[in-house]
RNA sequence: GGGCAAGUGGUGGAAUGGCAUACACGAUGGACUUAAAAUCCAUUGGCCGCAAGGCUGUGAGGGUUCGACUCCCUCCUUGCCCACCA
């Protein structure tokens, strides 16, 4: 007999939401679990990939409620964003109207899922009462100084007509629409989470549940370099030093004395005042120009040949006095260190097929312990490994494991070598040469010295101005007197205004709405502007579950003390795509609010598990491909029990799972296998005596031992898969002593311990069916108000082991034989079986090793 | 170029130092049926053998160990992340 899904499914949704089955409640007096998936983008319809993140959500805080847990499972929609805005282009609709249909839809599938939600706390990040605290978190941010507006070369998507976070540039293009970014420089808002970088990177230690590929992507993001900035001099047309300072960034201190020359990246700001009025201006110009028109990506391509010219200018080093050339090359990029660099062709294979194309001179200043005495002519290649000091004065000798820290040590405490003017003062000409405050502050640097130990980042100060409707308005106010304003507080929300024309194109639409922009400036009354651009929506995301511990709360940006309880996450289920982006700028707001004094930790999820792809024929699905499973046909056909049941089951949850149109039917007749349990078993009237028979005992000890290991893969390290396994055996050998007894009531009692259990172990995966057998079998009540399963350690307990024989570790025998037997008996009868007797005879016995209630191996020469 | 994963039957996968391939899909054979579907039963890594049993087998090669899918070294392959990062 099949069961009835479609029945069943719709009267469990229905009874869980009447009785508020999924309702978390503040309540200090059981422990809570803040169980959350990442909430969608709400596109109007569920993918299997959603479904497959929910369902992993749901069988652990289904899971963890059954096991006693105060559960708080919420879920809400980013609800803001480009393709809201994007389909309402093309529909001619408006983006509200349009966002609230798909969230409906969304909502009902979800819902049709029988995910546990609590949605009395559902959030939407497109509502008012929602982003205006991203405005109050914003202007928080500007109180404090970490948003702040810079015009800076920034990345530009031409399709999407904005601009993006480093962050949102994969492979060069844009995350969205993968159009080639362009450099564009332009005026925008910065959250300064450079500012953060340290605590990003060292709070990564307690990420310890975390995957370790989360953790290196994150470390390999904020990317912490540790060297020194050396202090080059420009000469003047004399050759003679001057106070002009061209700072450089190395980690390999340790060549100095081989640097042979300068290289700055084609945007340094310093070019133009270096070559001009020399023979080489002209030739310099033009390359910058030709450099200027290529993308990022063709100009970093690993395998493109390096280009340069040479600028006509020198610049001496600080530790010995040498005059070196200045080369201006594509190889160098102005994004990183300080946009210059000292070239060590010896030790370098970037600087040494520069030098070799150019003829530029080299010295070996390390030499490799394996292969010394090498030449500069016998070089095929740098050597970039470590070695000796050659040719490097004081520091001779020494090998690099210590000279690198020396070298930096000496620099950073002795003054340059300089012949020439006496120690130039600080200049404000020489300020500008850093691009970037976060790069070194020059105002700071002391010229006193040859070099300072520094530290870089590769993260770079998160960009969210978006020239884009559908977001959060910065809550920004530009006044001819008094500059830039924050909106006040009482103002909040700046209400994104309703019925703007949507063009896609020609800068933000909000920079039409004449009543959007003019306004009174809040400090001097006078005719002012607001800010036009959007935030991005990474933004809305940042912070949303902490606005899930208190969703309606009108007084702040939450309530503390709601948080104070729900708060870290204990698990958080997403994709690896939001392995840097979302995680990262989640990870920095925890710690803004932290140092605010509204929260009381600085990581917001304790444990994170990064759920693989549903792929189909080993490809991702997609629209375009055609190879969409829709997961609304599978629930028609199989009940949501069977999909929830079969994307478990599939493939371990990291990993990726490739969709089978055929395997899902192995699902679905295992859950027809479970219904039919109780079926064809008459499950109430009078249990009948316990039976000690050897059947009702090995059944008795294999449902204990299922709960055991379903617990644990829930528990430990989400084998989910695995759990549904063990289930299956056990329901497997309820039908084995079923098909033996024809129904006898002598295993009575442990039969229907194993069909309870069955139940209760099945719940988290299959709730719909749980739930109808558990009544079936003469229960009231929501199966979600029983607890767990306990597995009795007597029931595991065995007598009799089969314990493993084998000779010189090949397995000859097992032998049933009991627990507690001593090591000499168990010796002996194992060299009496008949097989073991054959591999041991005429041999002579050099060791046996017993290994307790598991093995013996005789081992013979 | 650097980093991190992973590599097991026809397929998804299980086993984290102790019986390799649990569980499932598929396949083959059988029962039931007029027939099919559904269901149930049996078999299912390869080779040898009537059988008992044996040999072989977890990407390749080496090592540690009484014993290695598991630990170590070298290499190959695939996936992901970062990348002229100085």
């Amino acid at each position: 007999m099949k069961y009835p899904f479609q029945k069943i499914e719709k009267k469990w949704q229905a009874y869980w939401q009447k009785n508020r089955i999924n309702q978390a409640v503040f309540s200090k007096d059981k422990p809570k679990y803040y169980l959350l998936e990442m909430f969608p983008y709400p596109s109007g319809k569920l993918h299997m990939g959603h479904v497959r993140n929910y369902t992993i959500g749901d069988v652990l805080a289904r899971f963890k409620k059954m096991q006693g847990y105060n559960v708080l499972h919420p879920m809400g929609y980013d609800a803001f964003g480009q393709p809201a805005e994007n389909a309402a282009i093309k529909n001619k609709a408006d983006p509200a109207k349009w966002t609230k249909q798909c969230i409906d839809w969304m909502r009902e599938e979800m819902q049709q899922m029988g995910f546990s939600y609590d949605w009395d706390r559902e959030v939407a990040t497109y509502l008012p009462e929602y982003y205006k605290w991203n405005q109050w978190i914003f202007l928080k941010m500007f109180e404090k100084g970490l948003a702040y507006k810079k015009e800076s070369l920034v990345n530009w998507c031409s399709s999407c007509q904005t601009t993006l976070a480093n962050e949102e540039v994969i492979d060069g293009g844009c995350w969205r629409c993968h159009t080639k970014v362009e450099q564009k420089d332009l005026e925008q808002w910065f959250l300064k989470i450079t500012d953060f970088a340290q605590r990003l990177l060292d709070d990564l230690k307690f990420l310890k549940n975390w995957p370790s590929r989360v953790i290196t992507m994150q470390e390999n993001w904020i990317g912490k370099s540790i060297g020194v900035e050396i202090y080059f001099r420009l000469c003047d047309k004399g050759g003679r030093p001057t106070d002009k300072i061209i700072p450089v960034f190395t980690t390999r201190q340790d060549t100095i004395f081989g640097a042979t020359y300068i290289v700055l990246a084609p945007e340094h700001p310093l070019i133009k005042e270096i070559i001009k009025g020399l023979p080489q201006e002209n030739k310099v110009l033009e390359f910058i120009e030709k450099v200027s028109k290529e993308t990022k990506t063709i100009r970093t391509a690993a395998d493109v040949k390096k280009e340069g010219v040479f600028s006509g200018a020198y610049a001496v080093n600080p530790v010995n006095n040498e005059k070196i050339p200045i080369w201006v090359a594509d190889y160098v990029l102005m994004e990183y260190g300080t946009g210059a660099i000292m070239a060590v062709p010896t030790h370098d294979q970037r600087d040494f097929l520069f030098a070799k194309e150019h003829n530029l001179p080299m010295r070996i200043v390390i030499q490799n312990p394996d292969e010394p005495n090498l030449k500069v002519e016998d070089l095929t290649c740098a050597y970039e490994g470590e070695g000796n000091q050659v040719n490097s004065s004081q520091f001779n000798g020494m090998h690099t494991s210590q000279s690198k820290e020396k070298i930096a040590d000496w620099m950073s405490a002795n003054p340059p070598k300089w012949i020439g003017p006496a120690s130039p003062k600080a200049s404000a000409e020489a300020s500008e040469i850093s691009h970037d405050k976060s790069h070194g502050d020059l105002s700071e640097r002391r010229r006193e010295i040859m070099g300072k130990k520094t530290t870089h980042w590769r993260l770079r100060d998160w960009l969210i101005s978006r020239q884009r409707y559908w977001g959060t308005p910065i809550p920004i106010i530009y006044c001819d007197k008094c500059g830039i304003v924050a909106a006040p507080e009482e103002d909040l929300p700046v209400l994104l205004p309703q019925k703007v024309a949507i063009t896609g194109k020609g800068g933000s639409p909000l920079s039409k709405v004449e009543k959007f922009i003019n306004c009174k400036c809040p400090k001097c009354k006078s005719n002012a502007r607001r800010e036009t651009d959007t935030m991005a929506t990474f933004f809305d995301s940042s912070w949303y579950f902490l606005r899930f511990c208190s969703p309606k709360y009108a007084k702040g940006v939450f309530d503390k003390e709601e948080v104070s309880y729900w708060m870290p996450v204990d698990q958080y289920v997403g994709g690896i795509e939001h392995a840097i982006l979302h995680l990262l700028y989640s990870r920095f707001f925890t710690k803004f609010f932290n140092d605010l004094g509204l929260l009381g930790f600085s990581e917001p999820f304790i444990r994170l598990l990064t759920q693989g792809m549903v792929l189909k024929e080993g490809e991702v699905m997609s629209k375009s491909k055609g190879n969409v499973v829709d997961p609304d046909i599978i629930i028609k056909k199989y009940g949501t029990d069977t999909l929830r049941l079969y994307i478990i089951f599939a493939a371990p949850p990291e990993d990726q799972m490739d969709w089978n149109e055929r395997a899902i039917e192995g699902s679905w007749r295992f859950l027809n296998r479970v219904w039919n349990l109780i079926e064809n078993y008459e499950f109430k009237g009078n249990d009948s005596s316990s039976s000690e028979d050897k059947e009702s005992k090995d059944l008795r000890q294999k449902t204990h031992l299922t709960i055991k290991n379903v617990t644990d893969d829930l528990a430990k390290d989400f084998h989910l898969n695995t759990a549904i396994s063990s289930i299956m055996e056990l329901v497997n050998a309820i039908y084995v002593v079923l098909s033996k007894n024809n129904n006898n009531k002598s295993s009575d009692l442990a039969v229907k311990e194993a069909i309870k259990t069955v139940i209760l172990l099945l719940a988290p995966f299959a709730p719909h069916l749980s739930e109808e057998m558990w009544q079936r079998i003469g229960n009231k009540g929501s199966i979600f108000k029983e607890s767990w399963p306990k597995f009795d350690s007597n029931a595991i307990k065995q007598d009799t082991i089969t314990f493993i024989i084998q000779v010189n570790g090949k397995v000859r025998a097992t032998m049933e034989l009991p627990v507690d037997i001593d090591e000499e008996k168990l010796k002996a009868t194992a060299l009496a079986e008949s097989n073991v007797e054959k591999w041991v005879k005429d041999k002579t016995i050099k060791k046996v090793i017993i290994v307790p209630k598991k093995l013996v191996n005789i081992v013979v020469g």
